[in-house]
DNA sequence: GTGAAAGCGCTAACAC
DNA sequence: GTGTTAGCGCTTTCAC
């Protein structure tokens, strides 16, 4: 038996892989795929680890996934190997075999924002413990844009889908196509007429505490910023304000409501028109981004918040305390809710789940802060 | 010749494929693949797509990659009938056959926070241009899930990496192992002695001016807020603050400067103690999370920000303005970042790029408000 | 201009 | 306990 140092067990391999392409190229008088001999040069692949081990392909990939077939002694060589030659194995070509691509999409339409950033930490926290692999998308509110991307995962690319709907969603016909074809999970950005799980908060009774917590404190008056409003999560923000309103027995009065416009500088006049014609003396906003302009107004205008005007919004901002004055939040607990949604997923996934249809709701944090304090 | 109606034809393309599975089945003898039949019922590949339209594979292949080889007519069929049936290639076939996986992996330490977030949705967008798609990685700074992290990405499962180092960082030979097999982008938190294209802020000048701006308006003693201090990034900011009190003749004291602790109490706990003992009229932040503290920390010591204490922060806080009082902070652009860093991983996919240890740098934004205001 | 067939790297089925 | 082989869906080479 004629033995190797390690250097001449590699050029062997080597020149044995480069044979079996040039006797079939001989055979079959082609011209070689044009990166291929440099491929097998480059990567560490299965049939080079398991030549080095003078094993075949199907063991090492067995000793590799721990198969019982498999003595230990033989799985420890194997292990080692790939260790030392930092072997990983290609994903494409075991997805492609095993239909599983242990990667999961996030559809989202910012993840410049402080509730999506927050559930994106968490989904990325359940998906590193359990070795999968996360696709993020932002959809910047469009439906087009997210249309495309549901129709780009239908090709088995992601095992599962996270969606938070942009608002502009209409389009419920490729919703319903590819959830035919892959799980997928909703959060925080619902639809209740499109059928799915869904992880959403308490946004009813958060809007309607919200403005008996502006009653409670003196509030008569109290305006609405309404965004979201195509999605269930706003209709029913909006029907917590309103139902609060009658409970109050408050006049039902649309100029109070402003809806979000298509840019920050009309939401601004907007805001600002509806502080100085109506007066209100409580706002609720649906959104964090509708309440800050409202702190601005409050600036031109020469209004103190929370004198003259009382000021609560739906919001993650971690420092909602520093602002001036700090800012009374309805704080949605976006980290679990992507914990929550990825769970489920994976739940989905090894079928123990058991509830195509079922909303799950997490609770709101109503935070009283100075900007609706109590001013006698 | 026998027509067929739309329902029968789909029918006889299943019984085709089915066929060609049993006579296999029949010819070897084997047990069929566990849910091969289920397979090719569900989803819509190359193989039935053709089938539909009586074409090879290969025909289907080039109409949809648009090559000159197929007549218009042919590839206008074959466009439509993909569009009507949804179908999408398969990823993991083509990234195998092709070597290409048309992803590119982001990793940052945390995604909720403001920079990091913009980063991404900088890389998000350019990604999309060119129909990437985007892997998303969180470290929790920790240098070990880096590592694993990269070596997982050893695969050829993306074609590019962008990374933000964990402060921790300290295995530079895992790094140098990954950017020789795939390209990879450092991003705003770099190592100078790391080969490889790095984009960064104009750390040094940015700490410097800081300190300027600081003197400028009256502060004699200025502490400083060590973080990132393992990379060049968290240096070159140091280094900039020191060259500063240097060129003001302040004596280089090192009691003024507290270096970030393990978590936020402890934090809180130094910054705290800074203030109380050292009693500094000025402090220049190196990353937000430090600044945040010190409004409570004074709020707690009564003092006035910034009439007894000047605060200045590296930040990207959305709302900087609206704090009480009002943050002076050095911007990053981040959003830019994230562009500038994909748009060259772009260049290096196309073989544009010739300058494999280049550093471009950005210039960050001083933004002055109240709490470096001069008080007399 | 189109079809047949090989092969990307891996793993399941079967053989021994 | 290990080796041989086929095939995942796609693209490319060669044949016509």
């Amino acid at each position: 038996m004629i033995k190797f140092s390690k250097s001449e067990k590699i050029k062997t391999c080597f020149y044995q892989i480069e044979s079996i392409y040039l006797r079939k190229r001989l055979r079959n008088n082609r011209t070689l795929h044009t990166n291929k001999l440099f491929q097998e040069m480059g990567g560490i692949n299965i049939k080079k680890l398991a030549c080095e081990l003078n094993l075949s392909a199907a063991t090492v990939s067995r000793a590799l996934r721990d198969s019982h077939e498999i003595s230990s002694e033989t799985k420890a060589r194997v292990l080692e190997m790939a260790k030392k030659l930092n072997y990983e194995p290609n994903p494409f070509a075991s997805n492609l075999r095993g239909q599983k691509s242990k990667t999961i999409a996030v559809i989202v339409p910012e993840i410049a924002n402080n509730f999506f950033s927050l559930a994106i930490n968490g989904i990325e926290d359940v998906a590193r413990e359990r070795d999968y692999h996360v696709l993020i998308y932002q959809t910047h509110e469009s439906s087009e844009i997210e249309t495309s991307f549901l129709m780009r995962l239908l090709s088995g690319r992601v095992d599962g889908i996270l969606i938070s709907l942009a608002c502009e969603t209409v389009d419920k016909e490729h919703l319903r196509k590819v959830s035919d074809q892959v799980p997928v999970v909703f959060f925080d950005r619902v639809h209740d007429d499109i059928e799915g799980v869904k992880i959403t908060t308490d946004d009813y009774e958060s809007a309607y505490n919200a403005v008996q917590h502006l009653v409670e404190n003196g509030c008569k008056k109290i305006g609405y910023l309404l965004a979201l409003n195509t999605l269930s999560t706003g209709k029913k923000r909006l029907q917590g304000y309103l139902d609060a309103l009658k409970y109050n027995h408050f006049p039902d009065d649309r100029k109070l409501i402003v809806e979000s416009g298509i840019n920050s500088d009309e939401n601004y006049a907007l805001i600002k028109n509806l502080i100085a014609e109506q007066k209100p003396d409580g706002i609720l906003s649906s959104i964090e981004d509708l309440a800050m302009p409202c702190y601005y107004a409050c600036k031109e205008l020469e209004l103190n918040i929370p004198a003259d005007l009382k000021l609560i919004s739906f919001s993650n901002l971690a420092h909602a305390e520093l602002l001036s004055p700090s800012l009374t939040t309805i704080n949605q607990p976006a980290f679990e809710i992507g914990v929550e949604a990825a769970g489920i997923l994976f739940k989905i996934f090894n079928k123990r789940w058991y509830e195509p249809n079922e909303t799950i709701i997490l609770k709101s944090n109503l935070i009283k802060r100075e900007s609706t304090r109590a001013v006698f």
